[in-house]
DNA sequence: GATTTTGTGATACGACCGTATCATCAAACC
DNA sequence: GGTTTGATGATACGGTCGTATCACAAAATC
């Protein structure tokens, strides 16, 4: 029929549509036709490009994911510190923190997708878990380099330590979506645990903070 | 008509149907229907008890609030421990944290609520932040007494730490439902953070504890 | 130029949803 | 003891859901 188009970029377009309704909405609220109009397509359209619902929910899932990644780097080189383990470990972790209406979407998102999986296991058996543990593991190679360094207790126990900032982290997220208080008072205490992690050898404060 | 019944036994029941069928397969599946079947009843009962679904929604959130902190309470008083402040601090995170199938069952719901107040923030104003702001203060005030009594930094700002110290439980849960790790292992990434807590002028290494 | 493919619209189907209505039957009340 | 009232059953209505089907036009292929 008409004009060759792009497939994968079709697919996108759709698949980003689902995610706005679930970053206001909630999934939910994301029905076929809903997604449809969202993204100025017929119903047709989104079940040609996705023949199924689940089809849909795992395609923008994975998109979903590619965004927060991205996010996660963008937010790193546009802090343009040095690449220090503190920097990288504060660039990572504020940037998964909901303080602007970018992150505030992304894991408000996030947490939809994650309650649907709690309902639906089978829906995404491992793509969930994998990114964290990436992450968990990113922080835990700074966390050594930077104890090696002398910038942090070499006592401490880093993978342990490690899951613990991401733990936090995600908690203060929680708790900024669900309204129990802003973005700047999570980084607040965010930034505290950090400046008392990274405190070790010197003489004092040692932060610097450049928020987005 | 049939002999007088006890309407808020029975609006528990109905209540706590809708809680089961949330804790294992989400608040989407929660039907009227559906919760009628599980609570042994018609559908016209659970109408007749509950006006609209909302109400429903937001009754069986009431009881969900009453269950979790008699679970706290009870897993306070089931340690048996002497009612000092790490004692009690321990108590309460680790009551809220999925080790076992009721507290699961409990960090389950919750999460499905949350996804929905999320979505649908008119349905619960503040009834969610309530107990997590009375939790934290309760963390404030045993960690406040901690310290003056020498078992903790005094140079730690109370509430941070508090604040910290259940987000960091609640990302943990999160790990856990999300199937990141087991409850185990999320109960030794809260036992090493509060012990290094606690650690203050008891012998353990004084020169830098954190918890975070 | 005929034919096959690729993309899109319109519409229908059966299921389930929340809610409403009507009927009924036993206890309570005067 | 008739009547009101509290509790429950059966069933229906309009809406939305995911999915399927039919039609059809423009491009690609031969």
């Amino acid at each position: 029929m008409p004009k060759r188009v792009d497939h994968d970029l079709r697919r996108r377009e759709i698949g980003e549509a689902l995610l706005r309704i679930a970053s206001t909405r909630g999934l939910q609220a994301a029905s076929m036709r809903e997604v449809a109009t969202e993204a100025g397509v017929s119903l047709r359209l989104v079940q040609y490009y996705f023949h199924t619902k689940q089809e849909l929910l795992l395609g923008a899932l994975a998109y979903l994911g590619e965004q927060l990644s991205a996010r996660v780097e963008e937010h790193i080189r546009a802090l343009g510190l040095p690449p220090s383990p503190r920097s990288l470990v504060y660039g990572t972790l504020t940037a998964i923190l909901p303080t602007d209406p970018e992150s505030r979407r992304l894991t408000r998102t996030y947490a939809a997708y994650y309650a649907l999986v709690l309902a639906e296991p089978e829906l995404a058996a491992d793509h969930g878990t994998a990114y964290p543990d990436l992450l968990e593991r990113f922080l835990t190679t700074q966390l050594r380099t930077a104890q090696q360094a002398g910038q942090v207790d070499p006592d401490l126990d880093a993978p342990t330590v490690a899951a613990g900032l991401l733990a936090l982290t995600n908690g203060l997220g929680s708790s900024v979506l669900g309204g129990q208080r802003d973005g700047d008072a999570a980084l607040a205490i965010l930034t505290y645990h950090l400046d008392r992690l990274f405190a070790h050898g010197t003489g004092g404060m040692a932060s610097d903070n450049v928020a987005a």
